[in-house]
DNA sequence: CGTTCCCTTGAGTAGTTTCAATACTTGTGG
DNA sequence: CCACAAGTATTGAAACTACTCAAGGGAACG
């Protein structure tokens, strides 16, 4: 892990990753204090427990510490994974301006989780405006990110939607300064790849062997390894703009005021 | 058109849909009449303009007063339509945050913007924690949207994709105070709907085809007729909670303060 | 050591794509 | 007002991708 991010994690133990890889160097050291001061509980969850549930009014957002997060969407009986989190991800910073949520969210292994009252929240926002705007941009994230996935659902094929998976999971892991460049742990199951992907579970698995044969990508057990990334990349032709990390649409210049 | 609408129109003419049937009943008469003020210029457009493009440095937003627009990608030569913005859209209000845009977005048919300066928007904002809270409201509804959409590619046969184009639509229409009950005049080709359900041309005519036997649902020339809305929602088992309207998910109270 | 969940494989079927040919619509200029 | 061109829509047939059902193998947990 790069001293930079080790330095920002020994400062800011919950929020470190908030928006790392993104604009987290628009944030004033002062900024970055108020937001690691209004998370007011942490919480230690197991595989596939309930953070947010579809419906019900929520008066508390949760931040992602440590580990994965799906949101799902059950429909016609079966449940539809429809984004998934890594950590640093304000999961349902939504909830604050919607009040209520339209999916479900569950957490994908062992995650460990900061709690936000929007009470607190609310009153921190009323007096910084510019912090406001970057907490609505990490919002506005997870729409580019949903963008991506109609976009991918209606080109790709299955085995090409996999894989865009993984090059998007393996990308927003090194924004947030986890290393996972030659591979990663995943505790995901090939139904719920399936799930994200728009097919079924014994197709994702014919999908999962192509991969193997043609860019060496071997997901087993939870684990994804990646001997060579490009390849994967190539494969679904995966280009990360959409994710705004440094480079092309990214434009910090405008929130250094 | 119901009077309230009307009343609601002649009052304020190029934002009087702004949130109409979502939570614009949480806008003061001074916050409807901010955002009125904050409109800038109005923009009258031919089918197939440019409104906003990918990449581009935005300093302003517009808001979509009449017509359509559609919100595209371009990946790998082929052109994907991610979505479908209606009357009252703030279409590109993302750009106030994100700076740059990861789509296009064009004008189906003949529209009519208003032009919103980030800077005054800015202004503004600072001083209207309140209204700046339903605005970042109004932004995340297109993620609402979006996760709804993935859903929808992710378990709905190509027939079933149109059925729920046609019914969100149509709900969404409505909610903006349009009639759209029985049809309504929609400027698309079935290759452009093909493009927003994941499929070609071709199938989209057999899918259009089944449409009409089996719910007497047709959609011809530009035109929607809908004598049985209900087995169009039926055909597609489409559930409008998604878009936020009066209902369910809905916490209207919350906004009232 | 066995139950359970997860993954893999095969064979048949359904849904979708592709290519190619034909018609209908709309707009333009003669 | 008609002829023509361009774009749009429809149809058929063959090929392909993905789905379903069903059975067997493997890993993990008690």
């Amino acid at each position: 892990m790069p001293s930079s991010v080790q330095h920002e994690l020994s400062r800011y133990p919950r929020t470190g990753r908030f928006l790392m890889g993104r604009l987290r160097s628009a944030l004033t050291e002062g900024e970055k204090q108020l937001v690691e001061d209004v998370i007011e509980g942490e919480h230690h969850l197991g595989g596939g427990e309930l953070i947010a549930h579809r419906g019900a009014e929520c008066g508390s957002s949760s931040i992602l510490i440590d580990g994965f997060a799906i949101r799902v969407i059950a429909r016609g009986g079966q449940d539809h994974i429809v984004s998934l989190q890594v950590p640093g991800d304000f999961i349902d910073l939504h909830g604050f301006a919607l009040k209520r949520l339209d999916h479900d969210i569950y957490t994908l292994g062992p995650a460990k989780v900061g709690l936000v009252s929007h009470a607190r929240l609310s009153e921190v926002i009323g007096h910084q405006p510019h912090l406001a705007r970057l907490l609505w941009f990490s919002t506005l994230l997870d729409g580019a990110i949903h963008r991506e996935w109609i976009c991918k659902l209606e080109e790709l094929s299955a085995a090409q939607r996999v894989a865009h998976v993984f090059c998007e999971i393996c990308r927003r892991l090194e924004m947030v300064g986890i290393e996972a460049h030659h591979g990663f742990s995943l505790p995901l199951t090939q139904a719920q790849l399936a799930s994200m992907c728009g097919t079924t579970a014994v197709h994702m698995s014919r999908a999962l062997r192509r991969l193997r044969n043609e860019t060496r990508a071997s997901f087993r057990h939870g684990r994804l390894d990646l001997p060579y990334p490009a390849a994967l990349a190539a494969f679904c032709e995966y280009d990360a703009s959409y994710l705004y990390g440094p480079g092309e649409l990214q434009v910090a210049g405008d929130y250094d005021d």
